[in-house]
DNA sequence: CTGAAAGCGCTTACAG
DNA sequence: CTGAAAGCGCTTACAG
């Protein structure tokens, strides 16, 4: 004891079960035509041995190193630890590891991240978090590294991606909202950098067009995406002459501020002010009054961009596919009827 | 285009600089002596030909894969995810990446993680999780592959740990609700092989007693750690004649349970029960009323923890630490006198 | 100061 | 059916 041992390596079982080190790897991946007898002998010797092949060899071999990258603004916001949680379930239970990237929506991380990635060979990134620099993704396509987008878009660019519908969770919203009687009507938007948050804003607003109704620039305030900015852009907007009577926010989060500026300032939700959320995080159940919000079907969505991703080392699709997938209003206790 | 090139390697760079892939394996890594001319001509040609060095084949060679695991029971729990951003950001910095594994407190899935990280040649293992063989990490240890378990205990083990003061955390949370002059408590405690949870109830248990008051095996329920559960355990403890005037969660999940069934009831918070958390979570924010819950100081532990692991490559300590940090009592709206 | 060579732990033709 | 040998992309003594 105290003494380290080096790890069992396929030359040992090799010896030990007296064949060579190529019987061995045939053993493992059922490749070749091994003597039924020979083979287990072999597994008996590997057991005994303990013997776990190395991955960082086999892949060195060219084969893959079952590792995924998955790139998101920040695992700590409920929204995308969900999606994370749903990859690696995946992930795990097709063999692979996922390496958890939170890039804060900064280019530069991004980058960092994605050679870092390519650098230990991941077998494929998935990406879900806006990227600026499109030319490191025309680089990874390059050099076939597979790459799928998910609930982010990046304009005219040969990747797989999967998304929701964001204007038509937009416009979801928008309908929810006059339906109720409501016509003065605000927006507290993400980063316009995050492609999802302009389509839901283009699609609310849209519908109000649509419906007549008016909503001047200054209506629509651009946020980070954290609790505390949402809760003070809604601050600011409650505070103004004429303040609008219902409030779409591009997120969970920023709803969640809204709730907190609207409590503080004594302003009864829904009765005085609707608040709608987008998301469906498990943080819009947690609230008082619960969050009414849009949700956006993740588990499918991520389903199926994990087959696309990793379906892509096998088959070498030219074709690129661009699945969107429908948001779903769901109705809380956060909206009402303007009074 | 179109065509998919094989990725530069180090012979490429060493033949277009018309030197020996030692002399560009000294010049990356700083070794050896290499005259600058020749330094600076490889550097320039490593940059023109986008060369990226493979963490493969370098690990092959017995140098660091740069990549961690984490084992926790779930990143999608607010919880976990505020520590797997410490971690990860810690990691990012100093070169590594990290291996996100959600075991859901399942032994067999700890140890099919551990396995697999192992086969990956990870430098080092943070684990977040209870284990309950132990086997596993003695092993782990004999291979001297570095661990360190944050926020959970296994007693007896030759590793590194980093925790709260659970017990100590428990008494704090007994501490304040006695002095409001609650007399019949309750707890919503998780599953008994959850190290921490059973301190935390050790703890509060043993402030009853020192202040002479009583409670019953039947007040303290077990839960899986869920809202929902906390919810359902609740639920029960209101139903009961002479229920409980305050409730004691050990996480700020069962808290919120806690709060729902309070609400569902018609049971006003803190008036008519008092409900305290535990972990701060961006959750207890979140509710209405805010939560009182018991915060741990997550960010230097981890801080310590990923030091310690990192450390541990370099020296080979063999006395393992064992770090204790300091619970704290964050007051928010939850909890109040009794009336 | 620089390069030839061995070797890390595997996989894969290829020859027998 | 089985094994010797080459090679994946690096690093590290070692000789010059």
């Amino acid at each position: 004891m105290g003494l380290t041992m080096k790890a069992t390596t396929i030359y040992d079982v090799a010896k030990e079960a007296g064949v060579s080190i190529a019987s061995v790897s045939n053993a493992i991946n059922g490749k070749g035509n091994i003597g039924k007898k020979k083979r287990d002998e072999i597994f008996k010797v590997m057991e005994r041995l303990q013997y776990q092949p190395s991955v960082i060899a086999s892949a060195l071999m060219g084969k893959k190193t079952f590792t995924l990258g998955l790139l998101i603004p920040d695992v700590s916001n409920p929204f995308f630890a969900e999606i994370a949680r749903s990859v690696e379930d995946l992930a795990h239970h097709a063999g692979y590891s996922v390496i958890v990237c939170s890039t804060d929506n900064q280019d530069e991380r991004v980058e960092k991240y994605i050679r870092l990635l390519e650098q230990k060979s991941v077998d494929g990134i998935m990406i879900g978090t806006g990227v600026e620099n499109t030319e490191i993704l025309l680089q990874l396509a390059e050099k076939s590294v597979p790459i799928i987008m998910i609930a982010r878009e990046v304009s005219s660019m040969p990747v797989h991606s999967v998304l929701t519908d964001d204007f038509k969770g937009g416009t979801l919203a928008a309908e929810h909202l006059l339906q109720l009687g409501h016509r003065r009507l605000a927006v507290l938007s993400e980063n316009f950098k995050v492609s999802s948050s302009v389509e839901r804003v283009r699609g609310f607003k849209f519908a109000l067009f649509e419906a007549g109704v008016a909503i001047e620039p200054e209506d629509v305030v651009s946020c980070v995406s954290t609790i505390r900015d949402g809760r003070r852009a809604a601050e600011e907007l409650i505070r103004r002459d004429d303040g609008p009577t219902a409030l779409f926010c591009c997120n969970d989060l920023l709803a969640i501020g809204a709730l907190q500026a609207a409590k503080e300032a004594g302003v009864r939700v829904p009765e005085e002010l609707s608040v709608i959320g987008f998301d469906n995080t498990i943080l819009s159940t947690v609230t008082n009054p619960m969050l009414t919000t849009i949700a956006q079907p993740m588990e499918q969505m991520v389903k199926l961009a994990f087959d696309l991703l990793v379906g892509q080392s096998e088959r070498e699709d030219a074709i690129k596919q661009r699945i969107v997938m429908q948001p779903e209003l769901i109705v809380r206790e956060s909206t009402g009827k303007p009074q």
